[in-house]
DNA sequence: CTGAAAGCGCTTACAG
DNA sequence: CTGAAAGCGCTTACAG
């Protein structure tokens, strides 16, 4: 805390009134009740003390600090960043401040990080839950705090969340390369337990079943986050001239995508022609490849408005429970071919 | 605020001693002065009852948040959620938490958001200063409001800052291109006031000057924030195939280089062939590109930790200014051709 | 129309 | 070794 600034005390000594008086007037209570030459006065007074409330003490008799607590992936990739971008944004203009934090993936420090909000006495949480944070989760549940899951959720947790229908988005993107005349069509995702990436495999199994086109083990590559960028290498290298080579692929984030068509950059195959992509995510840096990649685009601003509203809600009325389900938008780019069938 | 949560009152009545006594243990105070076994009982209960101190009334009292504000230019682009990221973990291991918003390079979104921070009674600031906020950060100085800025400052004030050498890091790239041959040289950079902006011109003018060769004003193209993709398009025209042509262009920032290389992309110009590039800050999908970018690295990390240990200090002993200038590295990548001289 | 008073949950000299 | 008491800067019934 900064310097000694002017108190409720110093305006109402300098106007020659009690402090519940000032507090009255500056907080627009009792509206018509109160002397306007006073009011007047009072706020003259204020202006020039440049008079500025001090939330702490507000906070700690009203027991609300308007701040809301955020818990990250990770503040430095894009995904996280556009999201916290939007909710910063929507909770500004609803007058409530922002705090966040990093998970890094990992549960124990994201334990520690609701614990950190949560004594900062934060009015609820926005959460991108971590693999291995479900009983975390279910705590808070069971102390009441209001909270919202964004992107992740646990199927067996009856939550607030905000996340992509993952299944319908990566079917979606399966089926235009169905529909492009691909067949060979690999998914590369991540090894995890998080049930939204389980729902994207889903997703990729169901398109292909729904054509009649037979899974092969060989075409899904779960890479492990801590070792992304060899385990990329050989996935793309096994899928582009293994036993059985794919003639599309389907990354299912930004990271596995990037990494990705690195790789496929280095191993000179040609795109779309020998190998089709799509990407997750956006990212204005796609453009820079020679075949920009069409790619699911998430409705990140959507899903930071819409998880803070909730929130806000979930605040004010403590009852109703929202989950909500949004569809990516598939963003057909220079890397698939233009669909050969429109009825799908 | 959550829930009614255990407070000191509830441990010292089921213990039957003062609230003072059980701030006393659990604070660690009056350390070999309290009986070892009202200790262990305070320690017992507290943790039954999952006592949460309540850093609100904390705060109050010791007038003390232990929460640093942050203003970045726009959380959402790669530069400032990387310093965020950084400037986070090194928060969180001294125990800070950090609060943070997005100027938008809009001096009035900029003090708005200070006033905010300061309302929320955070212990200091770190600023990444929008043109026009020099009376802003003077006013900050003026109260005594322990800041350092970031990435930019105002040659004018005397104040903390971690920033960038520009003239140094520019140059250095300029002269790499002359070592490499290039003679024609372009610099890509913004309209604005800000001083950082300008130290980055006055680097490329210098490493001309020192090499005799003579500025060309059509070289220097200053683009607009507001209008970023149609001026970038002009300028990369104009600057392959103007009156003037270039072999050699440096951008003096991520978005410029970015949309820059997109726009080269475009016209078919090849790179480092008929073009040469420098781009600013590290991006993973500089890669994408077909030849990856020569690059100035700057030293995020560092700055971001650095402004950090600078604010602590300047929160507890508040007398000492620091400033320092880091050098960016230059990473040769294919958008040049290596340097035929080594003695420079 | 206005003020005295209690209290939010802590900390910390002070007294014993 | 321990407790009563004041106070951080606010808000808000209550009384007049």
């Amino acid at each position: 805390m900064i310097g000694k600034k002017t108190s409720l005390k110093d305006i109402a000594q300098a106007v020659g009134v009690s402090t519940a008086l000032v507090s009255y007037v500056l907080n627009n209570k009792k509206e018509g009740r109160i002397n306007k030459d006073v009011a007047k006065q009072i706020r003259k007074v204020a202006q020039e003390l440049n008079y500025q409330p001090n939330q702490i003490a507000k906070s700690l008799k009203t027991n609300k600090t308007f701040t809301l607590g955020l818990v990250v992936a990770d503040i430095g990739n894009q995904f996280s960043s556009s999201l916290a971008r939007y909710i910063e944004d929507e909770a500004d203009a609803r007058n409530y401040t922002v705090i966040y934090g990093s998970s890094e993936e990992n549960p124990a420090k994201c334990q520690k990080l609701i614990t950190t909000l949560l004594n900062r006495q934060v009015d609820g949480l926005l959460i991108c839950a971590p693999d291995g944070s479900e009983s975390q989760i279910a705590d808070l549940q069971r102390q009441h705090v209001p909270f919202v899951l964004i992107d992740r959720y646990f199927p067996n947790l009856k939550t607030n969340y905000v996340a992509l229908d993952n299944f319908q988005s990566v079917r979606k993107a399966v089926l235009h390369l169905i529909d492009s005349g691909y067949r060979r069509i690999g998914l590369v995702t991540f090894k995890t337990g998080l049930f939204h990436i389980s729902e994207r495999t889903r997703g990729y199994r169901a398109a292909l079943a729904d054509n009649a086109i037979p899974f092969k083990k060989s075409w899904l590559k779960e890479i492990n986050r801590d070792n992304l960028k060899p385990e990329i290498a050989k996935a793309i290298l096994e899928l582009a001239t293994g036993k059985n080579p794919v003639d599309a692929i389907v990354f299912t984030s930004n990271t596995l995508s990037i990494n990705g068509l690195k790789e496929i950059k280095k191993l000179s195959v040609r795109v779309p022609d020998e190998m089709a992509v799509v990407s997750f995510d956006e990212t204005e840096a796609y453009d820079l490849f020679y075949a920009p990649p069409t790619y699911l685009k998430q409705p990140v601003e959507e899903m930071g408005r819409l998880a803070t509203t909730i929130l806000l809600e979930a605040i004010t009325a403590n009852n109703r429970i929202t989950q909500a389900s949004l569809e990516a938008t598939l963003v057909v780019q220079a890397s698939t071919k233009p669909a050969v069938f429109t009825d799908k």
